[in-house]
DNA sequence: CTTAAGTATGTGATTGCTCACTTACTAGGT
DNA sequence: ACCTAGTAAGTGAGCAATCACATACTTAAG
């Protein structure tokens, strides 16, 4: 069965995801990858020179659709307040339809050599980072934030409380909503983080 | 050089301990172990039945120092708060004396098949989830916490945070000081967390 | 419209390497 | 004499990557 390049790339990437989610990244072989796409292992080597270079167009996959979403989400709303809860709930939905993301930060594949996939990593926690810095300061802007709190301080808090969400999440079972409980904690910070105006 | 098992079996786990930290968990063969104690490869399996319950003892030498680190924090203070704090720093601590931990949680060894050393992690993050919900709840009856907020939730933001601000370090090149920042992150939250008495 | 040449996608077999683990044997301590 | 801690030399499995070869598509000439 002969695909087109394009449409063959992007079923081997979506076939690493998806096994980097069910076995781990660094159980996903040449062999197993190749097996879940239906085809041999020597034909990956047809679209990807090595393996590092087929991490890599994962990174790009997972990126690009990262960008999208945070695009989508500040398209959708325009209060500060609204726009950041509408970036933490894009970053959480991600996480859920890609399960893998998390443990893709930890992995061999990203920690030890291929500095590449770690730099595109960095990089997009960076920016989401920055996103939330801005509509921060935003928030302060309008009065709605207090202002003994650093943005950059208080972007950190926030994109921590992802981070640790999705780790609990990872760590036991699966067991909850992540987006419902994440949302929740978030209510529950950005309270603290608002004018009282009582 | 023959040595008692106890003391190489200390010797092992010390060195299967540094070398994760330095290239990685996933990294660390039974070669590469034995070369750094400087002994066979087959020496280790004297002392360990299979690379598996190697790194069950390596976990269990882990929780151990955890314990310890937070029995001598708690041991050290009184306040809530002050407790909160040296409970972080205790944690923050352990980790840049042991990098490889934040790894671990996500490590093949621990994340396929293995659900013993799984299980043993997840009870040390719930163990220091309790110990922080403790001291949360004893700041709140002492009336310098916000009874707003429900010490598990609070709990959640503060744990986040350690591990938000460990992901942040592995990924930068280490280039800041995990405790320092960690511990300046933590006063803003726990300033918010604290009844305003203006 | 047909056909031959060229190219893109695919395969089975193999290579060279690393790994966890085994086996047969040896030396030191009591 | 007898364990105990050690070794050197394997074994078989799994891995990324390669190679010679096959088959489907594309294109251009007659």
């Amino acid at each position: 069965m002969r695909k087109s390049a394009e449409l063959r790339k992007a079923e081997i990437v979506a076939a690493v995801l998806d096994l980097a989610d069910r076995i781990g990244p660094d159980r996903v072989t040449t062999g197993a990858t190749a097996a879940a796409v239906g085809v041999s292992q020597a034909a990956l080597f047809r679209h990807f020179p090595t393996k590092d270079t087929l991490w890599l167009a994962v990174a790009d996959q997972v990126a690009g659709e990262l960008a999208m979403e945070w695009e989508r989400a500040l398209a959708g709303t325009d209060g500060p307040i609204d726009r950041i809860k509408a970036l933490m709930a894009a970053q959480l939905g991600q996480i859920v339809s890609t399960p893998a993301l998390p443990m893709l930060l930890f992995s061999r594949e990203l920690n030890v050599g291929n500095e590449d996939l770690r730099a595109a990593f960095r990089g997009l926690l960076m920016r989401f980072q920055a996103l939330i810095v801005a509509e921060l300061a935003r928030g302060q802007d309008a009065g709605r934030l207090r202002r003994e709190v650093a943005p950059e301080d208080a972007a950190v808090l926030l994109t921590s409380l992802v981070q640790g969400m999705a780790i609990r999440w990872s760590l036991g079972a699966r067991n909850f909503s992540l987006i419902g409980e994440g949302m929740r904690l978030l209510d529950v910070q950005l309270r603290l983080l608002t004018v009282n105006e009582d």
